[in-house]
Order: structure tokens, then C-alpha cells, then sequence
RNA sequence: GGCGCGGUAGCCAAGUGGUAAGGCGGAGGUCUGCAAAACCUCUAUUCAUCGGUUCGAUUCCGAUCCGCGCCUCCA
């Protein structure tokens, strides 16, 4: 089945292909690197490896772009607190980051450009814009984007201009341009910004927000490509400002579908420092939960939906994954060095329906609905003696490219140290002689190591509590 | 005020104009020396409320109530 995917653009599902026919070209709104990324932010980043994952699983190359914003007000401001260099206050949180990616197993993209890297992009881009008369310097030498010179402004986040007010964050200096929803290309030096600062034709300063990504995407990617996605929160005005200073500057269309993920609240509330429900992903992980689990449970709501992280999710998602790496092992024991048969009949249906799932604009419950009622059939099959190992063998097979796909299933098992291994074998000798009281307390004591022990016709197993 | 999302069992969460997937949790049972794991059975006569359309609506339409997001740099 051909994928489908919701384009907010049309705010309606449409059938997706990239415009080669091979290659997807995807360009994902990233972290700013001035302090360590929240699990909200994780969860849109969960959400586009999801996609880019399911994308590669359907046959297309996937070109992906993620940006580093490391020049912002608040950068700024705080590489200044800290008494740092912009790039060395940065490096600290985007070194961070990857480190959070790999906890979460999302897969590298291609390209993670940096803002500061590409700053002559930006000039060049905006340079395109006055020349074409969409953008005006001001007094002060910041540039703007004028949005009344513009007609198709306001398509995406379907706005209309002249309805645009004034929010309660408009600076009082912005006084200078001719439309309150007129944002920034440029923003002129002032000694808050120290020594960051670029030289370019209009003047020193520094890009605005928006243009980054439209300079880097269209280097990386062209002037148009097939997805661009982010949190919702970005449709407006950074998406929307986008598009009007690409496809003012390109006359070309910019991106052909618009994904945008849904919040994450905790406890039913917008996360906040004030309220105690404020978490990174190291906050959780030192509380012991895994990035495994972690990523169940931001995957695991479908991403257009709200989703309300709570600890008894991620025990949820911890008991779910424990079912799952159960019935994986005892495939794989079953299997033993058999090559992969056939699907058994009780398998046939699964592929199928895993991946119309996923390409019903990624129904990550339905899709975890065939891989659970997999579950199911498979125990049975087990038990029952009708899974013989050229079977099983096929099934650890469909479960590991359904993995390429979810990337939660390998547990990364620990293999038992050799204390362990020989408490567990001492316990097996009690066992034999029907002694039940020192097999118990050896149980217990492997127990207070960390291990369970499980009986079965293979014999003893250990396994990480 | 504008744009938009959602209210389905104890919790999480799919879904369809024809009679409610799945996960977690809970109860009972089988297996086991006892466990663990697995399996079996049970756990929403009902999908926020009220109207309407229809042979029939949780699913379509309207209204109401409740919760939430964005509206200048927050994924």
C-alpha cells in the first residue's frame, strides 16, 4: 500500500512518493543547543526516526537534514552568563544531544548543519530577497520580510494578515516595520550580542530565526523537497515564514508535505520547571529507565495525538517490552541454527498488515496491535510444539526487519557474569537432589544480584530483573 | 477574537454507518517442587452530553459542556 501521510498544508491525508520516485528528501526542525533537550523535544525527534525509518522500509533512499540552531537570543545571552564562547557553550549541549539520540536509538540523519556554519547562505538568500523587493532594511540595519509584499502568506497556518495582532511578546523597538507580522531576516549588531556577529552588505548583525532553514535546507536538499516536518507549535510563524521567504526568493514551491507532531504534556500538565514535571532525558534515565523504554513511550502514541507522558506509561512500556524480548528468545531457542523457512500460516497475514498500518499516516497502535497479536499466535505456536525451527527461524526474522522499522525490540541482552552462572548451576544441583529449601535460597540470593531465574525444558535461564 | 486538536473500560490507546483492536493493570484457572514465563477464561450492553439524519451512529450533521495547543523565535 502506498503510503499516506496527513500534509497540514491540506489538512487532510494524501498518498505520498518522494518527486524522484527514489529518493526522499526531508528536512526535520532540530534542537537549539543552549541547554539539554526535554523529552518533549525528544518526542518529535522519536517521531521523524519513526518516519524516516518507515520511508527506508517501504524501498526509498531518505536524504534527512536536522539543523543545529547555535545563535539565538537566548544562546546568546546564555554563553554570555557562562562567560564561553558561542561555539564552545554550545558544543556542551549539541555533544549532549547526540548522546540522547543514541540512548533513544534514533537513527543518525544524513546532514545536522549548524546555523553558524552557514551564515553566508543566509546573507546570500536574504540578499536575493531585497533584490526581489520582498524584504527592507530598516533604520538600524536589521532586514525584514514584508508580508504584505507577499500574496500567499499565511497559506500553511491558514491565516489571514490582516487579522494578524500583536501578541504579548512584540518587542516595543520593533516599531520600525511596516506590518507587525513582518519578522526578521536580519537583526543588526547591539552590544548585548558581543562579539557575535557577521559582516553582511546591509550592515553587521546577525541572520534571524527562519532564514537558517531555508538556507540550509535548500543546500542540502534543493530548492524544493518532498517532507519538512517539526512540533506543531512551529507551524506559525517559524514553518510559515519558511515558505514565504523560500518561495518568494525561489518562485518555486518549497516543501511538498508538512508533518507536524502534537505536544507532550506530563501528568496532564505543560511541562514546566515551576511544576516539578520538567524532564530530560537524563533526568529520567537516571531514575533508572532505559532509552529503550523512554522511546516505547514517545513512540508509542500515535504522533498527531496529544500525548500525556506519565511513569505509569513507562512502566506500562516496560512490562509491553519485557513481553516482547520474552517471546523473541523463545523463538530464537526454537529456531535454534535453522534457517528461515516460509511464514508459518499463523504469520502470513503480519507483514502486510504491519506495514498498512504504518502507511496509514504511521498508526503506530495498529501497528503494534499485528505485532502483539503476533505475539500471541507465536506463544501459542510454541506451546503447542506446531513452531518447528525453519518457522520460528522466519518469524525472529520478520520481527527483526519490523525492528529496522521500531527500533525497540533488541533488548541488548546482558549476558550473565560468572558468579551468576555458578549460583545458577549450584542451584540446578539442589534442584536435582529435591533440595527445594537451598534451591529457593540460591534463587534469592540471585535475586538480590539482580537476576530472575526462569525454568525451562532447556533448563535454568538468567535474566536481567 | 482567530486558527487547530481532543474527550472510547482502572490507566494508555486504535477503529468502523451494521453492532467496540491492542498494551498495561486486575480476577480465576492450566503448567511448575514452588516460582518465573507462557497459555486459557473473565475484566466497556458501551464510545463526554443533548438533539438531528438513517432501517441502523461510537462512527455523519448541529448544539452544549469539559480539557488542551498555537497566534513573533517553545518540538
Amino acid at each position: 500500500m502506498q503510503p499516506t501521510f496527513y500534509n497540514t498544508m491540506a489538512r487532510a491525508k494524501e498518498a505520498f512518493a518522494p518527486a524522484d520516485g527514489a529518493t526522499v528528501r526531508m528536512y526535520t526542525c532540530g534542537p537549539t543547543v543552549h541547554d539539554f533537550a526535554h523529552i518533549g523535544n525528544f518526542r518529535a525527534y522519536v517521531f521523524e526516526d519513526l518516519l524516516r525509518r518507515f520511508l527506508k522500509s517501504c524501498g526509498w533512499e531518505v536524504v534527512q537534514v536536522m539543523n543545529l540552531t547555535d545563535v539565538d537570543d537566548k544562546t546568546i545571552r546564555k554563553s554570555r552568563a557562562a562567560g564561553l564562547p558561542l561555539r564552545t557553550y554550545t558544543k556542551t549541549f549539541s555533544d549532549a544531544f547526540f548522546a540522547d539520540l543514541d540512548a533513544l536509538r534514533i537513527e543518525r540523519a544524513e546532514y545536522y548543519p549548524a546555523a553558524t556554519d552557514h551564515v553566508p547562505d543566509m546573507i546570500a538568500l536574504i540578499q536575493r530577497l531585497i533584490d526581489k523587493g520582498f524584504a527592507y532594511r530598516s533604520d538600524d540595519g536589521s532586514v525584514y520580510f514584508g508580508i504584505d509584499r507577499y500574496d500567499a502568506y499565511g497559506r500553511l497556518a491558514r491565516v489571514d494578515k490582516s487579522g494578524l495582532r500583536p501578541g504579548a511578546r512584540v518587542a516595543q523597538d520593533e516599531y520600525e516595520k511596516e506590518s507587525l507580522a513582518d519578522f526578521a531576516l536580519w537583526k543588526a549588531w547591539d552590544e548585548t550580542d558581543g562579539d557575535v556577529v557577521w559582516d553582511a552588505p546591509w550592515g553587521r548583525g546577525r541572520p534571524g530565526w527562519h532564514i537558517e532553514c531555508s538556507a540550509m535546507s535548500m543546500r542540502y536538499l534543493g530548492e524544493s523537497f518532498d517532507i519538512h516536518t517539526g512540533g506543531q507549535d512551529n507551524i506559525f510563524p517559524h514553518h510559515e515564514d519558511e515558505i514565504a521567504q523560500s518561495e518568494a526568493a525561489t518562485g518555486k514551491p518549497f516543501a511538498r508535505f508538512w508533518l507536524h507532531c502534537a505536544h507532550l504534556v506530563v501528568d496532564g500538565r505543560k511541562m514546566s520547571k515551576s511544576l516539578g514535571n520538567f524532564f530530560t532525558l537524563r533526568d529520567l534515565r537516571e531514575k533508572g529507565w532505559s532509552g529503550r523504554e523512554i522511546r516505547y513511550g514517545l513512540l508509542s502514541t500515535h504522533y498527531r495525538q496529544g500525548l500525556n507522558f506519565t511513569f505509569d506509561s513507562l512502566g506500562a512500556a516496560r512490562s509491553a517490552l519485557q513481553r516482547l524480548d520474552e517471546f523473541r528468545g523463545r523463538l530464537a531457542s526454537a529456531a535454534g541454527a535453522a534457517a528461515p523457512g516460509p511464514l508459518p500460516s499463523w504469520a502470513q497475514a503480519s507483514p502486510a498488515l504491519f506495514h498498512d498500518a504504518l502507511a496509514d499516516d504511521l498508526n503506530i497502535s495498529a501497528a503494534l496491535g499485528v505485532l502483539f497479536d503476533l505475539v500471541h499466535v507465536g506463544n501459542r505456536a510454541v506451546d503447542s510444539g506446531d513452531a518447528k525451527p525453519a518457522d520460528a527461524a522466519a518469524v525472529v526474522a520478520l520481527l527483526d526487519s519490523w525492528d529496522r522499522v521500531l527500533g525497540v525490540l533488541a533488548p541488548g541482552e546482558e549476558a550473565a557474569d560468572d558468579a551468576a552462572v555458578e549460583l545458577a548451576r549450584l542451584r540446578d544441583e539442589a534442584r536435582k537432589a529435591r533440595n527445594w529449601a537451598e534451591a529457593d535460597r540460591l534463587r534469592g540470593e540471585l535475586a538480590a544480584r539482580g537476576w530472575v531465574v526462569q525454568d525451562t525444558a532447556q533448563g535454568a535461564k538468567l535474566k536481567r530483573k
